[in-house]
DNA sequence: CAACACACTATGTCACGACACAGATTCCGG
DNA sequence: CCGGAATCTGTGTCGTGACATAGTGTGTTG
């Protein structure tokens, strides 16, 4: 097989088994990896979001919009849709109380993770790692999304 | 952001920008990344793969079988299936010929993928990179598919 | 102010992808 | 040989994820 071909099989790889086993810590909270993830990014932002800022902001969708995705939350308790006053087509999504509590189980789920991986790269090779991932990506829907939410929290 | 949850985040944005343009790359032919993995599978092996056979060889796929996704293939002629004389519980999948046909475009597709992916690592950074992402999934679903990937087609 | 381009959200459709379970067939211990 | 365990395929369900389109609200230009 060649290097390529195997780079390209272990970015899948690597993904799909980080996501079943993110899926599988949320799952005690009936939380999805999409759903975590906006989580995050409604919680990160403490004067709420609207629906194509959020999908601007989501590495895991690079569709139109994620109305559903937030359906879900909204009908979970965990996110408030709120109309704008200044421009009545704008949703502003915030979390409620319930949902920065997940967010915060969300955090912890994250720690664990982040605590393997930094044991796989080993203290090295995490630099170049990253430069080869980010270019393969760069300009694109992921990308430019990843790139986005590195402009919004810096270091 | 610190640079575990960078690396998740890359590795999220690689895998799905990669997807994307190789979907839409496929859709002149109306086939999935999903769909091109398993002809690619399929037309791998000249003695045919049963179902269960196949789930294993899919870094795509972790669950349990792949029945529906081959359904499809099935239904646009581009898959035979046939009941296995010795073990009348196993499938054998074949190519039909517009199956073959349909590989050597995906191959074609993968071939100019693969280009850009060299152009990205630039030459250098590529071994630690697979074995970075390697150890992520190691002994894991998708992780062990790979493994058992490399180890019908070594070199 | 009227018409029209534009922005934002919602929804219909299709194909995964994960999980659980059902039904058929083979294998194996006694 | 026989009954249960193991294996294999099929299917129901749910939540994405991508694409297209509809519908409502805004604002801009004449």
């Amino acid at each position: 097989m060649r290097q390529a071909e195997l780079i390209r099989y272990a970015i899948l790889a690597a993904q799909r088994d980080g996501n079943l086993w993110f899926a599988r810590e949320l799952r005690a909270r009936a939380l999805t990896p999409s759903q975590a993830e906006v989580l995050r990014v409604i919680g990160d932002d403490p004067n709420g979001v609207g629906l194509v800022d959020l999908g601007r902001l989501l590495v895991c969708e690079s569709g139109t919009n994620p109305s559903r995705l937030v359906d879900r939350l909204v009908a979970a308790g965990l996110v408030q849709r709120l109309h704008s006053r200044a421009d009545r087509r704008r949703l502003v999504l915030t979390l409620t109380s319930a949902g920065e509590e997940a967010e915060r189980f969300v955090r912890g789920v994250e720690a664990r993770m982040y605590a393997q991986i930094d044991a796989a790269c080993g203290g090295a090779g995490g630099e170049s790692l990253v430069s080869v991932l980010l270019s393969l990506s760069a300009g694109q829907s992921a990308g430019s999304a990843l790139e986005r939410r590195l402009a919004k929290a810096p270091e």
